[in-house]
RNA sequence: UGGGGGAUCGUCUAGUGGUAGGACGCCGGUCUUUGGAGCCGGCUACCUAGGUUCGAAUCCUAGUCCCCCAGCCA
């Protein structure tokens, strides 16, 4: 599956980058994707991911990838480790440019002592309140701080003692001098270095006095050479302090920030606190849960990492709030599934079914294709023998109207096998079926003279002594409700959805599965994609539901229940 | 309220003065040994009100609504 550049649609970072390459204010493209390693991956990271090392394939160009690691209280090597594996199984290569804003400490201070000779730092001794008061509001200007006009000699002082950690965490900040009474309120001399004896995962107590984003960032931009730095709209009134910091710095490159809105999906949750949240809480399984849409969920539940650029690409880029209906994302797996995953039946809820008039203890090898859009895929042998099991949705003692299936006194065919009819049921005390007695017509084996009778509906089964044990594990939705609905002192978790996950045992799977292997993908005929889960291991095949197939009949039932 | 952004089918997204297009979804048909896939057809969209113009989603004016910003988080 190569998309041509061409297809991908345009947006308008794509035509600024064009541009620039065009008229020549740039002669190469530089992007760069700058997670900071305090959670993993999810799928609007994917967005973000395919938006940059997209432009950089694009333009021949580079794209790195940057660990912002500037807090060292929330950073942590396993997220380095898990985004770097993330980045990379989506398909993307960063060619050796990995680079981490904790190795940029020495030349970021540099910078910083550049700025207070220049008179547009300083240091601030008051405390994080005093400096919260001072800010003003939205409507009211700021005040400027007692410490805001120091000698720059005293400034320097300062600051170098707030490296040599003479002071305690809070006491001192590193300031940038703008404006106090800027409309933009980010430009109210917003904090450049915060005084934290915290050891760094990287840099260990080598420092003390660790630079925030808005100051590490655009100068980390600045010296790999990055010539567009794409963000989210959030940062977009940060950019006036982006292009302030690089030229205030006299830093040797000027990158050009653009935002672009963030990806949201319905009935999920997209926030790193709230996934933390729920992975803390234990609400979910760990980071990798199926229900996540984090990358690592993601690949656990089946996604392809084709499927998830295809979205991406599909979905677009623009600067308006969107959220997108998890049915836009369902329907890019199930088309790369439908093309390349193997097909075969398995029966989640049995229900076993007697043929009356088939030899006893006769095995037939009957011959199934693997995947009808692949014919490359070949046939295998499936066993039939007299006791099989169907679905139980696929038998009805009192059929609705339009129900094609088994009901009694009625026909269909079992997949590559025979046409049946239903003689009898046998109940349980409960009325119950538990029971289905058939009799088969020998002619009309696949392949047989018989074989082209129509009958309304084929059904899936399994052959009762040839078939596997397994676990499979359904899921819906995370969330019952939009969350923008949700006012903001509610506890969000109470929206959860209760029946996000349901596990069934004493599922029915052809043998043939016993080859299956941590990950592989199948099409369960006529039900969905289905993956083995690493649980497998364990000593039972299990299942994680990809995603159902689109469901005809349940759209009918569901119309008929409606009335 | 100050500042920064944004409003086009149900949901995304094109279009930048000349027939409002595509995708998802939905509805119908066709086909089918998966009620899958495929194929064919259809679906009350330019936030509002004025204005400019032969012609406006695009330009102008005035509104309305939505999102973001008052961390020593990113």
């Amino acid at each position: 599956m190569t998309t041509p550049e061409s297809s991908i649609p345009s947006n308008f970072i794509r035509d600024i980058v064009a541009e620039d390459l065009k008229s020549g204010k740039r002669a190469q493209v530089v992007t760069r994707f700058p997670p900071e390693p305090n959670g993993y991956l999810h799928i609007g990271h994917a967005k973000s991911i395919g938006l940059n090392f997209g432009l950089a394939i694009e333009h021949h160009g580079i794209c790195h990838l940057r660990f912002d690691d500037t807090n060292p209280e929330t950073e942590d090597p396993e997220y380095v480790q898990a985004i770097q594996d993330d980045v990379r199984w989506l398909g993307f290569d960063w060619h050796g440019k990995m680079f981490f804003a904790s190795d940029y400490f020495e030349k970021l201070y540099q910078f910083a002592e550049r700025l207070i000779q220049k008179g547009r730092a300083y240091v601030d001794s008051s405390s994080a309140e005093d400096i919260r008061k001072r800010r003003g509001t939205l409507t009211e200007p700021g005040t400027d701080s007692p410490h805001r006009n120091r000698s720059i000699e005293e400034n320097l002082a300062l600051f170098r003692r707030m490296k040599a950690g003479e002071f305690a965490d809070g006491t001192h900040v590193l300031r940038a001098k703008i404006d106090m009474a800027s409309p933009n309120i980010n430009l109210r001399d917003p904090v450049f270095y915060r005084i934290r004896k915290a050891t760094h995962y990287r840099t260990g107590d080598a420092w003390c006095i660790y630079p925030s984003y808005d100051y590490a960032h655009p100068l980390s931009d600045a010296l790999e050479g990055i010539t567009h730095s794409i963000c989210t709209l959030e940062f977009e009134d940060h950019r006036p302090l982006y292009d302030w910091v690089v030229e205030q710095a006299d830093a040797p490159h000027r990158p050009r920030q653009i935002e672009f809105a963030r990806l949201n999906l319905t009935n999920t949750v997209m926030s790193k606190r709230k996934l933390l949240e729920l992975v803390e809480k234990n609400l979910v399984s760990g980071w990798d849960d199926p229900r996540l849409p984090t990358i690592k969920g993601l690949r656990r539940r089946g996604y392809t990492p084709e499927a998830i650029r295809a979205f991406c690409e599909a979905i677009g880029v623009a600067k308006r709030d969107a959220t997108i209906e998890m049915a836009m994302l369902e329907h890019f797996i199930r088309e790369d599934l439908n093309r390349r995953a193997a097909r075969v039946m398995a029966v989640l809820r049995p229900l076993k079914v007697v043929i009356d008039n088939y030899p006893e203890g006769q095995v037939e090898e009957l011959d199934a294709v693997n995947n009808p859009e692949d014919p490359g895929a070949g046939t295998r042998k499936v066993p039939f023998s007299r006791t099989i099991y169907i679905e139980q949705d696929d038998f009805r003692e009192v059929p609705p109207p339009k129900f094609f299936r088994l009901s009694p006194g009625k026909e269909v065919r079992l997949r590559y096998a025979y046409i049946v009819k239903c003689e009898s049921v046998v109940k349980n005390e409960r009325g119950e079926a538990i029971e289905v007695r058939c009799t088969y017509d020998p002619e009309t084996k696949s392949g047989g003279p018989q074989a082209g009778r129509k009958v309304k509906a084929t059904i899936h089964w399994v052959s009762a002594k040839h078939a596997l044990d397994a676990d499979v594990r359904l899921y819906e939705p995370l969330l019952k409700t939009d969350l923008s609905k949700v006012p903001a002192d509610h506890d969000w978790t109470l929206y959860l959805n209760p029946h996000s996950l349901e596990k069934l045992t004493g599922c029915k799977v052809e043998p043939g599965l016993l080859k299956g292997k941590i990950g592989d993908r199948y099409q369960f005929e006529r039900q969905g994609y289905y993956c083995v889960d690493p649980d497998t291991a364990k000593g039972l095949l299990t299942f994680n539901r990809t995603v159902p197939l689109r469901d005809t009949w349940a759209k009918i039932e569901k119309a008929q229940q409606e009335g």
